[in-house]
DNA sequence: TTTGCTAATGTTATAATGTTGCAAATTCCG
DNA sequence: CGGAATTTGCAACATTATAACATTAGCAAA
């Protein structure tokens, strides 16, 4: 197993958020662009865990905050995110997670577990070039690729198995 | 190009239409599920382009046909030809449009045009084996594959190159 | 033919997700 | 400082999807 699969393992988490915050500073400092406090905070909040969060979870935690804020403070605060590579949207879940190769280009590919809800984001070079191949072959131009995969996660397979 | 790349090209669509009909009829007979008239037609109009529909759209040509209908009813139309293969959702657009592969077991592809709206429905093999090869070197087991490429169909990024 | 079961539909209400538009505040930069 | 641009607050609204429960249609056994 790649040893990028920390989802599915245990492991000091806090490190992937203050990982996470870090490359966004330094993000958004390259780009000239302002991780304003409810920009970084919403970045952490997405980072809580591996599992996507809805942006009206996102919301709830803002209001418990005690941020009054309306759900554009927060498609906002995610489209900018998104905008910088900092977070996906996935789209069969209409939830976000943190982008585990921010920075890098790269074509993401999500394994999504069916039970823990866990998301792996993988690169997948030989996965992306099968695809444009076969955008090629009908002359298509391709400018957004999803790829998303619903299952279970190596836990929860053998969770499944041994009952 | 492969001659399935009808929805980017002009020909008769009613073909489409009768043959999606067809296959329909025949599928749920070998399953012994119930095409009935709401279902049938729901089908017939989600097939009325290569465009995805979404639920409200079609809600409203039923309301056009006199059929008073609520939501539930277009949803659990679409969840029944969804069930047999005879739709697809788009997560990506929340729209649905007609499999063009319905009876034979396949693992769509879907190319995404966003400059007309077409959709083409591939089989792509060489994807597929290629994401199952990525998801085994994470022990993921897949259950559901969503590949949903946006771009630009060649009818439209040749309008676009020449003006 | 009635009875009884199951699948399918109708109906109402509501939940969940996402957007628009404009005004006020903040930040950037000369 | 002062003007321009970006960001935020806020209210209303639009879209997509589901829950819960009542009713009806299809079909087969008594």
């Amino acid at each position: 197993m790649s040893s990028s699969a920390l989802p599915y393992r245990p492991h000091n988490h806090q490190a992937c958020v203050t990982q996470a915050l870090a490359d966004a500073r330094t993000i958004c400092q390259q780009h000239n662009a302002r991780l304003t406090p409810t920009r970084e905070r919403v970045l952490e909040l997405i980072w809580q865990s591996h599992k996507p969060l809805g942006a009206y979870d996102v919301l709830a935690v803002l209001a418990e905050d005690g941020h009054n804020a309306a759900p554009p403070t927060v498609y906002r605060a995610l489209d900018f995110l998104q905008q910088y590579g900092l977070v996906h949207r996935i789209a069969s879940l209409n939830a976000f997670t943190g982008c585990t190769h921010a920075g890098k280009s790269h074509n993401g590919m999500f394994l999504i577990c069916r039970s823990c809800g866990n998301v792996l984001e993988l690169t997948a070079p030989a996965v992306s070039s099968a695809v444009h191949r076969a955008a090629a072959e009908e002359s298509f131009r391709p400018e957004d690729v999803t790829i998303e995969v619903s299952g279970y996660c190596p836990r929860c397979a053998s969770d499944k198995a041994h009952g």
